[in-house]
DNA sequence: ATAAAATTTTAGGCGTACCTAAAACTCATT
DNA sequence: AATGAGTTTTAGGTACGCCTAAAATTTTAT
């Protein structure tokens, strides 16, 4: 059995290997999960004795296999919930993280099953995030960040990969909203800001630092 | 804050009070929490000092209008979500008790609320059991349990007040579907059992154990 | 009315998941 | 190579929710 603590564990550890091929400290574990080191070291040993990570004191710490796949699932079961919510419950896509966070632990395969065939086998949630299949295989969506289309280009905004409140509703407040076309209009030499076209007669101004958070689909 | 623990006494206490106007016994509680009598005394202590129930030791428990509250959110908050798991993902109304105990927990009144409407404010979950509003008031459905009914009287069935597996399961096997009609024939005077009609051409005897069981709609 | 039976509580303990403070280790700098 | 800063672990402690065994209380039966 895997409680509820062990798997927010491995899904934070899942995430902080995303950005590094190297172990994941303790101190960067102990941030994401709210936690103090001291509590960290005592759940990795904890882990580590479930065969769910590889650890070795103060070499870090690595997922399993088997540690990859629990996180995978939970990774999944949270991103159909946020679909369920957002698409079926009406909710916006900057209120639904704290809630999912619940429901990921919810523990039922079949549940988990029909909730997917219910919203129609999303591919992604509402932060254009792949959703991964029942064996942990995410979806090669193709996405790219806005900063690195050309000038001219047409996309289609797909997602974020940051997902603060703040972001989001930054976002929401110049017209950014998920699945509007956006052309590429003009790029400043110097940093790399972006002027681009939303809808018809609608400019923006974006800097670098959020082109590289927004995902799009090249047309 | 009240725990997941803490709201599944409130809940065992409040289905207890269901059945009787005096003080619910320890062991009572010990039974529906599967757990032993040394464990639910600390937990009366506990609540008791959270005025969620009041508790004199030896003399048993009863909910305080602020645990009745928590009660009844967290039973509404169980039917609703069975009801989404029956009428939108598909599932048989003996599969979803367990998974509903689960859901039943998650905290958010938005979410609820929005789970509501999408589910068109229904009255009652699969078993025909009423929902409580968010003020805790229940509905009044006025259904009758089959038992009770008069000779050649049409009814619908609408539910049932036992919900074990086996129950649900025997009911499916001889046809009492949720919703279909029934007209009593015949009462046996020796054992109140009763011969029902159920469907154009089809009968099928019911024992007086059973038929107090079956929550019937008269028409 | 009293003894036996049943119920309930207390006392002491356990595992989980957290904490603080202090010790052990690693790493960058000189 | 040594030192000092930063990181990580250990040691010891807390709250929660559970346990067993023994003591206290209530109920039932004689």
């Amino acid at each position: 059995m895997i409680s509820f603590t062990e798997e927010n564990y491995l899904k934070i550890i899942y995430k902080l290997s995303a950005d590094t091929d190297s172990e994941i400290s303790t101190n960067s574990v102990a941030e994401l999960t709210q936690t103090k080191a001291a509590s960290v070291t005592d759940m990795l040993r904890k882990l580590s004795e479930k065969e769910l990570v590889t650890y070795q004191k103060y070499q870090g710490v690595r997922l399993t296999e088997k540690g990859e796949i629990v996180a995978l699932q939970v990774i999944r079961k949270h991103r159909l919930w946020e679909v369920f919510l957002v698409n079926k419950l009406g909710f916006n896509w900057d209120e639904v993280h704290e809630i999912a966070e619940e429901l990921e632990h919810i523990n039922s395969q079949e549940l988990i099953h029909r909730l997917d065939e219910f919203l129609g086998f999303p591919q992604c949630d509402p932060h254009g995030d792949p959703i991964p299949d029942q064996n942990g295989r995410m979806p090669e969506l193709g996405y790219k960040n806005l900063s690195e289309i050309g000038q001219n280009q047409k996309v289609i905004m797909m997602g974020v990969s940051q997902h603060s409140t703040n972001f989001l509703q930054y976002l929401a407040k110049i017209g950014l909203n998920l699945g509007i076309a956006i052309q590429v209009i003009d790029i400043n030499d110097f940093d790399k800001s972006l002027t681009i076209k939303t809808g018809e007669n609608n400019q923006s101004f974006v800097s670098y630092e959020v082109a590289k958070n927004l995902l799009v689909k090249v047309l």
